[in-house]
DNA sequence: CGTATTTGACCAGCGC
DNA sequence: GCGCTGGTCAAATACG
């Protein structure tokens, strides 16, 4: 895993690329224990999108319901990484939480899959999300 | 009661 | 061949 240093570089600002509909990376999931690991994704690629955003707290919410489901320490980092898994039926959508060692201030959001189904908060409420970061960026 | 969260342990892949 | 890391799951717990 040596993206988390080229992920650095690799930042994408495609925030709008999720809103779409499915049909995308599903990976039949059949798989019963073990064998989902990276059976599928050692042939197909699920898109990872990777936000870096300025906040003291790596609780971002994006209009979506998470449940953490692990959480290690990086070499690199000293601060641990947290993994998140959308808590949908049918949506197998990942995200994880990692700072950067140099400024904690930076937290870096990576997004794994894609959601297929609406977001269960208001539009309004996630406009007082994106307020959040504002209030979080002021570089 | 239900949901969400936490920690530990386990397994597979890869390296050397 | 063995060791190591990373990653995920499972169960238990806490809280609303």
């Amino acid at each position: 895993m040596s993206e988390m240093e080229a992920s650095n570089n690799m930042i994408k600002n495609n925030f709008s690329s999720q809103g779409k509909s499915f049909g995308g990376s599903e990976s039949g999931e059949a798989t019963v224990r073990l064998g989902m690991k990276k059976g599928d994704q050692k042939k197909i690629r699920k898109p990872r999108y990777a936000f870096q955003t300025r906040s003291q707290v790596d609780i971002l919410d994006d209009g979506y319901r998470w449940r953490k489901y692990g959480q290690k320490a990086v070499k690199n980092n000293k601060f641990p990484r947290s993994y998140y898994r959308c808590t949908h039926h049918g949506c197998n959508v990942k995200k994880q939480v990692q700072r950067l060692t140099k400024d904690e201030g930076v937290v870096v959001t990576t997004y794994e899959g894609m959601h297929s189904h609406p977001i269960e908060k208001s539009t309004d409420n996630f406009e007082h999300i994106l307020s959040q970061m504002k209030i979080y960026t002021p570089f």
